[in-house]
DNA sequence: TTTTATCGTGTTACAATATAACACATCGAT
DNA sequence: ATCGATGTGTTATATTGTAACACGATAAAA
């Protein structure tokens, strides 16, 4: 997990250069691309960029929105949900259940599960490494007998700069 | 986490005395309702019990068809889903995110998170302890910064018994 | 006993999220 | 030139979930 990051804490901070994030994120998924051969088309590409406008999930119909802004005409869903089914397809993003929503990937370079502390209050997501729990997993699939394929993991509370808000 | 559960495994066994599930998970909910001093009334009832009428997630509307079952008349979205926000609220039900469905909980007698492995062949979805885990969730806490109110933890993966369907 | 407050339900309409189906366009390989 | 594969446009529709307001039962208060 890069980079951009307080060093406090795994979470990015309120002030932090979010450019940075989103150059680093196209340049990642562009490299990814390349070597998965497949296409970053123009639609994909801006859907990705803005997803990354925040480290918060955003959800389709709101991408929509944003897509929109200074064109001539909108674009219909299934042009928003075929660029995101191809950015959680290549890893890129990864979706948030609870809320019916995406954001992306803070590591794309490998496959990996989506693992994610989310902000009640300000909706700040931030992924986090999976690799303390995979013990229990273990353990967890001797006990049920259950193939594990997919880990999907959400937590939820308050982040740092929401905790200082609210004492 | 009690009680109808295989030897071998924390999954049921396809072939268990699912009507001992069923009846157990009633009477629990009515001593849970007496202790809180909440009515479980016959709409609240009936849905709990339809929920149970298998261990696998079931969505809101398909609830709905089932209330419909040899009635006149069907219910409208807003009666199923105040069923079920009674019964989430009372942790008598869990809602699985990622399927936009609702199971019965193993153990209602105490709030506790949502831990579900979940067959991507059968649905079957079985609730698990989250204490495992609980270890790599205070480590998180400490590096993030984040205040963990709740948690929620999907695994999808094969059940033993599809596991088995499937060699 | 009437009054009133609370709670649960019925009903209508609608919002928000997501997909099916089919047409068309682009582009490289044969 | 033709073909096949892939990506997009377009229309309609499916699925999941809520808002708003009216009605009815129950039980405490007057
Ligand atoms: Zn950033
Ligand atoms: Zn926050
Ligand atoms: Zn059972
Ligand atoms: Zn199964």
């Amino acid at each position: 997990m890069p980079s951009n990051l307080d060093a406090q804490s795994i979470a990015p901070h309120p002030d932090h250069d979010h450019q940075a994030c989103i150059d680093s994120a196209l340049t990642a998924a562009r490299e990814l691309c390349r070597e998965k051969q497949q296409k970053l088309t123009k639609t994909r590409e801006k859907v990705l960029q803005l997803i990354w406008g925040s480290h918060r999930p955003i959800g389709a119909y709101s991408l929509m929105d944003a897509l929109a802004e200074g064109e001539q005409k909108r674009v219909a869903p299934p042009t928003v949900y075929r660029a995101l089914d191809f950015l959680l397809e290549l890893g890129l993003i990864h979706r948030i259940n609870s809320l019916n929503a995406y954001i992306g990937c803070q590591d794309p370079s490998h496959e990996h599960h989506c693992y994610f502390l989310i902000c009640t209050s300000c909706n700040l997501a931030v992924e986090t490494d999976p690799g303390p729990f995979q013990s229990a997993v273990g353990q967890l699939k001797q006990e049920s007998g259950f193939e594990i394929r997919q880990q999907n993991m959400e937590f939820n509370g308050l982040c740092p700069h929401c905790q200082e808000q609210s004492e």
